[in-house]
DNA sequence: TATAAAAGTTAAGTATGCTTAACAAATATA
DNA sequence: TATATTTGTTAAGCATACTTAACTTTTATA
């Protein structure tokens, strides 16, 4: 049986090697990502590594083994479906969801979840349109989404922003591109891929770049 | 902010006080409750004092203050709301449900509890025929209903036994008289206040003080 | 390649919430 | 009422999981 916190460090393991594609991560950058300091994580290391959980050396590269990835794998499951349980089933928003689901995810029942999974009818993303793991582990490992990925001529839901830099959120916001927008494209020009499309029933043009720094979901028909 | 230890020291106490129809209680019989040692209560004692909580002084009876009590309702509400959807949405049967609700009880979002109350139709009562604090904070003390207490005629679903000594319980399993078991009230005698039922399909004659030992809730129509 | 900066570890200390052991107060019984 | 029993408290210690401060290893740069 894990800890919470044992949990969250294994969580946050997988969440930053998917997100940066690199097999291992260092002791600051995980204390960053679970905001503590880089002591807490040397030591907790320690207990993670005897526990056949992690990978990691002294002063050396962290990484998961497999039993640890299986049990990150099933944290980030359980944070999914409870997310969706949330939106789909009691209105919650989009951004309500988090720190509720950051709860739930730690509640010990096997039967729970797969119950809770069979109630939502087995959904394969959560409300964010990130994947949703099966109960046998699989997750899959694409990303959700974004503008430039999108099909021509179909509706598709604003979910969020890749990048977060002021600079770019004001652009958004001027663009009066926010969360929960339907965008559709329309076309695409050869010349520079620049994207014609409908945002929010206006007729509007943005580049390749920002189509690549906003995530989208596939609107229900 | 109470820690998930403090609002079970809360929750036993209401519990206590309102199963032995006593204002107070003392400290070993609250460790036997919460299954731990009477120093641990003397220390958290304490520190419910100081934060208001209860009212007990050194070597004296301990007892909920209006801040305490409203507080182990809330956690009751949760609790209660969480056993009733585990079984009506979730497919949990009446004797799964107690240990997963045990750490659901302890999230913490009212909005997550006022949308699953809403959710689930602003239910009365749990799965054991216990009720269900509104959103208030309003509890209906009247505990369960015994079959002693049943309308006539209406069929009823048995929960379980007030009283649990094995003579007892080898009676009821003579009776053939299950947890789920579908008992009606034909007739009362008026000599000796027996009762003539149907109970599993059986005609049976049954003592005024076994039912007032077997708990039972309504059936649905 | 010497050294400064960054990254990581260890040691000592904190808070929570338990434990056991020793002790104190209250209650029951002779 | 003296004493034995029950009931409750305090003190010291443990586990978890953090913190800060001091230190070590690695890496980057002059």
């Amino acid at each position: 049986m894990l800890s919470n916190s044992e949990e969250n460090y294994l969580k946050a393991l997988l969440h930053l090697t998917l997100e940066r594609g690199q097999a291992e991560t260092g002791t600051n950058e995980l204390a960053a990502s679970l905001e503590i300091k880089p002591a807490a994580v040397s030591l907790m290391l320690k207990k993670l590594k005897e526990k056949n959980l992690v990978l990691y050396k002294k002063y050396g590269g962290i990484s998961l083994t497999s039993v640890g990835k299986k049990a990150a794998i099933e944290v980030i499951r359980k944070h999914r479906l409870w997310e969706t349980f949330l939106c789909e089933k009691l209105d919650f928003s989009w951004s309500e969801v988090h720190t509720v689901a950051e709860q739930l995810e730690h509640i010990q029942s096997k039967k729970l979840i797969d119950e809770l999974d069979k109630f939502l009818g087995f959904p394969k993303v959560d409300p964010h349109g990130e994947p949703i793991p099966s109960a046998k582990g699989e997750l899959d490992f694409r990303s959700k989404i974004t503008l430039s990925e999108a099909e021509i001529k179909k509706s598709y839901i604003v979910l969020g922003v890749k990048d977060d830099s002021s600079e770019f959120l004001e652009y958004v916001d001027k663009m009066e591109c926010k969360i929960g927008t339907v965008i559709k494209i329309l076309s695409v020009q050869p010349f520079d891929e620049s994207l014609e499309v409908v945002m929010g029933n206006k007729k509007k043009m943005v580049t390749k770049k920002f189509a690549q720094s906003i995530f989208v979901k596939k609107k229900k028909a």
